[in-house]
Parts: C-alpha cells; sequence; structure tokens
DNA sequence: CGTAATACG
C-alpha cells in the first residue's frame, strides 16, 4: 500500500498544471493533499469523483485559505475532520481516517512565520495533535500522522540551516516538538530509509529557490513504532511540480 | 513569487 502526501499550494491551481493526470498515472492507494485552499461550494465534481477513489475533504472558514483533501481506493471503516478542538478544527487542517490497520491523520501544521502569535498556535497544535495520536493508539491501532508539519527536523534537513535558527521552520523550541514526537516512538519513514540523504519537499517560491534546490524537508510521514516491520519504502517525489512542494510517499506491507 | 482574494505563505 503506497500513500502519499502532497501540499498542493491550491487545488484548483494544480488541477490546472495537470493534477487529474497525474493521479490517473500515479494511482496511489491513498493520497492526503493539504493547503486546497477551496471551499466546498467551489468545488467542482471532477475533483471530487475521480474514478478508482473515494474522496473526502475538510475546508476552512476562510475563504482560499488552508484546507485538506483525502483520496483513497480503500473505503475507509470511518472518516472524521479535526482534533474536536474548535480553535483548530476552524481552520480545517485535520482530515483523519480508519482503515483495517491504523488510522490516518493528514494535517496541514500551521506556519508560524506570520506573528509570535501563529507561531503559539502553531506549538499548541502541535501538542494537540500529539495528545490525539496518543489518544487513537490506546483503541490498539498504529498510526500514520502525513503532511505538511512546517518544521525542518534536523540540519541536514535544510539548505541553510545556520541562517535559519531564529526562522520558524528551523527553531529550537519547534524542532524539540520532533524530538518528542520520536521519543513516543514515531518513526520519520524517509530518514529511516535515508539516514544521510539530502532531499527537500518545499522550495520558496519568492527567491526561486527551486532552481538552486535551497529547500526544506518539511513534509513528512510519521508513523507509530508498531508499523516499523511494515515499513517498506519511503520516497521524495522532488521532480513533480504544480505547487512549492513536491509529494512525499510510503509504501507499507500489510499482508 | 505564487495562489486566491486584499491575506497569507
Amino acid at each position: 500500500m503506497r500513500i502519499y502526501s502532497w501540499n498542493v499550494n491550491g487545488i484548483r491551481a494544480v488541477k490546472r498544471k495537470g493534477f487529474l493526470d497525474w493521479i490517473t498515472e500515479e494511482q496511489p492507494d491513498i493520497l492526503g493533499l493539504q493547503e486546497i485552499r477551496i471551499q466546498d461550494h467551489q468545488l467542482k465534481d471532477n475533483l471530487r469523483d475521480i474514478e478508482g477513489y473515494y474522496s473526502y475533504f475538510t475546508f476552512g472558514e476562510k475563504k482560499g485559505y488552508s484546507g485538506v483533501a483525502l483520496y483513497t481506493k480503500i473505503e475507509p471503516l470511518d472518516v472524521w475532520h479535526g482534533l474536536g478542538i474548535k480553535r483548530f478544527d476552524r481552520e480545517g487542517r485535520v482530515i483523519a481516517a480508519e482503515f483495517e490497520n491504523f488510522y490516518l491523520l493528514n494535517i496541514y501544521f500551521p506556519n508560524g512565520k506570520r506573528s509570535q502569535e501563529r507561531l503559539n498556535y502553531k506549538l499548541d497544535f502541535y501538542d494537540a495533535t500529539l495528545d490525539y495520536c496518543e489518544e487513537l493508539r490506546q483503541n490498539g491501532k498504529e498510526v500514520v500522522v502525513c503532511g505538511d508539519y512546517n518544521t525542518a527536523h534536523h540540519p541536514i534537513d535544510l539548505h541553510d540551516p545556520d541562517s535559519n535558527k531564529t526562522t520558524s521552520g528551523f527553531m529550537p523550541v519547534e524542532r524539540k516538538w520532533l524530538d518528542k514526537l520520536e521519543n513516543h516512538g514515531y518513526i520519520d519513514s524517509y530518514r529511516y530509509f535515508h539516514p544521510e540523504k539530502e532531499c527537500y519537499s518545499w522550495w520558496s517560491y519568492r527567491t526561486r529557490a527551486r532552481e538552486r534546490d535551497a529547500g526544506w524537508r518539511i513534509d513528512y510521514h510519521f508513523i507509530s513504532q508498531g508499523l516499523e516491520g511494515n515499513l517498506e519504502n519511503a520516497e521524495i517525489l522532488n521532480e513533480v511540480k504544480g505547487s512549492d512542494h513536491c509529494p512525499v510517499t510510503i509504501t507499507l506491507d500489510l499482508d
């Protein structure tokens, strides 16, 4: 089973740039999208009804902002929206699904660059997410948390770590939460298979950073410890264009 | 610079 995660930075934008052909060609088993930047009434049927897929969407209250989607070939046992906390759920950042062997959380974590208030919001969101995952695990199932975490974990995860130590996205307090996630047994799937590799999943549009590969790895699949034995592969599809992020994938063997 | 609506990343 191959699970993809992609921050599309506007689902209408990637649709213009060939998203429907891409998914038809690529045939992910499960695909989580972040930053779809659309609301329910704006979403056309050709994005809802893709051959072979069940689709689900979580919308933010603000027009053109946030929002996540889930496309899956396997019908989930259950699907829900948000963490059950109003302050977070109004921004439409979480879509959750239960499958036979695991829960999937597809999350667009907040960006903390705008203000101290937003940085605090992001850190609170992080804490709420870990609490939520640990609650889910009490039900006896494993958890996959994919999405745009908006933080590079280690110096190897960004092109210019030295000049970004005080920039949200690579601040010690943000990186510490990723440490904490790992201390609770969650595994960064890509790093598990590629311990030394410098490969990024996001490049700023503003400085044309992608031309220089001056990027950050901020999109992850963290899996709970019980899935370690099922983890077969993890990749960053950094050749895929259409957004300022590229898709990331994992393959699970669940037979 | 880019997306989608005048803000946000």
